[in-house]
DNA sequence: CAATACTATTCCAACCAATGAAAGAGTGCT
DNA sequence: AGCACTCTTTCATTGGTTGGAATAGTATTG
């Protein structure tokens, strides 16, 4: 082979032997990198993570704190800006629902004085999106933001209840992987679980970890009647009796779907007799 | 096959005439287009907004889905995703005052039963972090994630007063922009009324717009004794007096700082005799 | 105090991902 | 059927994007 050219010797400027995505997907997953562990990072730590070279990173980091994706602190890390915050509170499955249910939480917060929380279903997973404590109240496994298994919560019994059912049949076949704290329900008794989560409008979820609680949750229905979020308590096991719970998360949730236009038909479950 | 070919007869395919912003501003300036008054926008809204051909905008609409920034509603419509809210949830200045501060709004709001707000300032506004609101509380101008101006509001003068002597300079010489509603204070009140805030550590505007209330605000200090954010309650004019209010806003906004790892030194403003 | 090992930033030529006109497909209205 | 609109796919062109290398700065070590 004829080799006119020594590029040994020349430098080899601008060769980039062989890339791949686009753009946007690696501003994306430089956004993705932050995480409740990882709140505040350097170049290198989010170049590393994303998995780019450190001066593509910079490039696209110096983008998006111009518009204020992200901000930089004083030592020169990076955090998750309030823009996008606010443009985030848009989200009407996120910040939407909570600004309607809040008030009714809070009601349901100051009369019982436990946890109150809210989530939306995301894909296979309950995304948390509001959570009322108390100063003292006992400790909860999931902060606001956060992601919560559906098999293995009451917030996430009642999104999963209330999915379609090639969802539902998707996630029940899918091996349930185990949590801590909690017993892992067989497809079977997960199917009556399910089952009488839509018939009750109730879901109740028994865990050890990271404390002995108990959660009770219900659906909240939108205009059409799609489930949108869950609602659900959580108290110290033991503290109060779920039944005493049950009809009081029941009426807010309730009272919640009413305010998105959700009109309450022959209530699903209670038929004629008093409620079980 | 050699063609002759006839330039004049092929289309134009490709040819790009000219083209500026990078990629990931356009992305952003998508992200942009929504708003309070726009949560769910077609495609050809979302380009036309954004000032980019349709097939641009969907190209990049399309990784935004992907990856879960935006939602795809049945309609076909948009809507800022759960994903994006997942990720803004991290933002200190976000969500993670407001995690801090949350119980404490909480305690002011059961105690005194209307609007508590917490705002941080974001360049030349402030930014509604939080807001808790009976079901019955009086209509309130500003939304969460909402914008509101530091001049004429309780939480912005705070913040303004909190602010670097350079940032407050320069927003002084700026022209006020006048709010329906309030009064705009000229320069040399406003100085006055800066300082006032920074020795008593509160704030008070009335306001008549979009109904008559008065609301009062204090200061949110974090560990290196910087303002961080803006603690207020809005009421209802005439309905409780604001020094009856002051006491109980400061000591929450106390509370929180306390929280944030702010040393309370000997309280900036009140000295030895009782509160002015 | 030099040596080492980082991280952050600037530079720039090569090149491929991004581009947008055009055309097709679908929908609603007259 | 014709018109006006939105959504989507295609594809030749090209300029925005790229990452190795070099430089500067900072912290840690012998």
């Amino acid at each position: 082979m004829t080799v006119p050219l020594d590029t040994d010797t020349i430098p080899t400027r601008g060769k980039r032997p062989k890339q791949g995505e686009p753009v946007i997907d690696r501003a994306l997953s430089l956004l993705a990198v932050f995480s409740d562990r990882r709140r505040a990072l350097t170049l290198s730590e989010l170049a590393r993570h994303a998995g780019m070279p450190a001066p593509t990173a910079l490039r696209l980091i110096a983008r998006l704190v111009a518009w204020g994706a992200l901000e930089r602190l004083e030592d020169g890390r990076y955090v998750v800006g309030v823009r996008l915050w606010e443009v985030a509170s848009l989200s009407p499955r996120g910040h939407g629902v909570r600004e309607i249910a809040l008030p009714y939480l809070e009601d349901l917060f100051e009369v019982t004085r436990h946890h109150v929380l809210l989530a939306v279903r995301d894909n296979e997973e309950a995304v948390l999106i509001e959570r009322l404590s108390s100063k003292d109240a006992t400790e909860v496994a999931y902060r606001v933001g956060g992601r919560a298994p559906l098999r293995s919560t009451a917030v996430g019994l009642v999104l999963l209840a209330g999915a379609d059912q090639q969802f539902q049949e998707a996630t029940l076949r899918k091996p349930p992987e185990s949590e801590p704290g909690v017993e892992n329900m067989p497809e079977g008794q997960l199917r009556r679980t399910l089952s009488d989560v839509r018939r009750t409008g109730i879901a109740m979820i028994r865990r050890s970890h990271p404390s002995q609680t108990v959660s009770v949750a219900s659906p909240v229905f939108d205009a059409q009647g799609s489930v949108v979020a869950a609602l659900s308590i959580v108290v110290p096991d033991g503290s109060t009796p779920p039944n005493v719970l049950a009809p009081a998360v029941r009426a807010t949730a309730r009272a919640v779907s009413r305010n998105l236009g959700h009109l309450a038909e022959v209530s699903p479950g209670v038929r004629t007799h008093s409620e079980g």
